[in-house]
DNA sequence: CATGCAAAGTGAACAGCGTTCTCGTTTAGG
DNA sequence: CCTAAACGAGAACGCTGTTCACTTTGCATG
């Protein structure tokens, strides 16, 4: 009780930290993430910085997390903002959403969604619960289930994917409630299409060929709700 | 003449620098790249590369060079192994080869298709005629270009790309001989949705929803192998 | 109420980093 | 031959992450 205040203001030393932390990541890049500059900004020294983060590595990782949670946020507000009933509107705004933080992020979204500093290591262990990367992803997930519940999911070559595909799929989505393969394979297509669109726009690898990289991205968007439901779909 | 063995000579410390650069890289990740690691390999003074190179970036950005020409090489390579003319089997050969070889070199993959350094700017000049990014992605718009010349190319509702999307192509596109707005923007969609699928795969963030993403790979490839041709297509 | 314990913060130190400067040596060309 | 450029060594500066010993502060329990 009385050690509330003191937990309250260990977070809220935290999170200034981490704050600091994403200022200079956005002024500076990755590399201007140092834990001496932090230590600069928020008035300590560097030593004392561990009692709060037993590395670098793992503040990085916090922030990471957090950002990851702020996007998850914005992508749920686009959602909620299209009327339910209609799950490829949600999914179409979703996938704005997704986009314009990305875009007003630059150098978060290649902190999150970039190459691992290991390459060969792979991140934070997917099978803790609150696993960041995937609150965005589910969203989209639920909302394909949903696509598919009110029969407007076009699956494609169901035969094709059967077999090949199915033993791959993690045991605990084979066992989740409402998800069949055919939800589970569009996801991962829409998933990695949208990744794919975005990522290349943020990261810089498209501006040799397109300029208007919005148009692009838009006419790539009705292009794969299409393909998603089948149905023709021009509307914004 | 005379000095044609001083250039060799400079040639190849060049050469033996960015390949020690590069085994860094492999071994313990970009942050490894170091100038005096690399100076303690080749056996030199950390101020003598300073000889070879104006500083650390331009090193990496020769190395990342490099590499694009390697990778460059090997989805040509897989094409050329292909028979001329089918133009879609040589699309899926090329796609094959690029994700073994991103595979192969996670790394150097995370180095040249990562977000740059500086969020902010953009990496070099993307008007010089060998900027390397481009010098993989031509291949398969050639490819597609050709595919179109032989009729196989199904073009996604014309009328909708034309006008939003047509001012937004760079003009050497354009201008370009045999490149109407449908090769472009097909060539475009099949670009980034490689690279979507790919990367993902490579950056260890597809990890939490599937384990076998080779099975994830080849569906998505014959899949939208089917959807730029329109013909229904089941080999491998 | 007092004592003890844990958290919080300081400052010095170490090794490694990129970069710059000065200096000597080697080599090519007029 | 001799001058000038190329090459390399070595020291130095300021930056980095991390560790360690030490002091101060605040909380809870005997």
């Amino acid at each position: 009780m009385a050690t509330n205040w003191r937990e309250k203001r260990r977070a809220s030393a935290v999170a200034e930290i981490k704050e600091v932390a994403r200022e200079l990541l956005v002024k500076g890049g990755p590399a201007a993430i140092s834990l001496r500059a932090i230590s600069r900004e928020v008035g300590m020294t560097p030593s004392a910085l561990y009692r709060y983060f037993p590395n670098l590595e793992a503040l990085v990782a916090g922030l990471r997390s957090d950002l990851f949670k702020e996007l998850g946020e914005a992508t749920t507000k686009a959602r909620d903002s299209v009327p339910d009933g209609d799950p490829l509107l949600r999914i179409m705004a979703m996938a704005r959403a997704f986009r314009a933080w990305g875009l007003d992020h630059r150098a978060e979204f290649g902190l999150m969604l970039g190459p691992p500093p290991q390459s060969g290591e792979d991140g934070p262990d997917p099978d803790e619960p609150d696993y960041a990367p995937a609150c965005v992803g589910v969203t989209f997930l639920a909302e394909i289930a949903e696509l598919e519940r009110r029969g407007g999911l076009r699956v494609p070559s169901v035969e094709l994917i059967e077999g090949r595909l199915a033993p791959g799929l993690r045991d605990y989505l084979d066992g989740q409630e409402g998800l069949d393969l055919p939800v589970v394979f569009a996801f991962l297509a829409v998933w990695a299409r949208l990744y794919g669109i975005i990522a290349m726009e943020i990261f810089g690898h498209m501006a040799w060929a397109v300029t208007d990289s919005g148009a692009l991205f838009e006419t790539e968007l009705i292009n794969f709700a299409q393909q998603l439901s089948g149905a023709e779909y021009s509307g914004s």
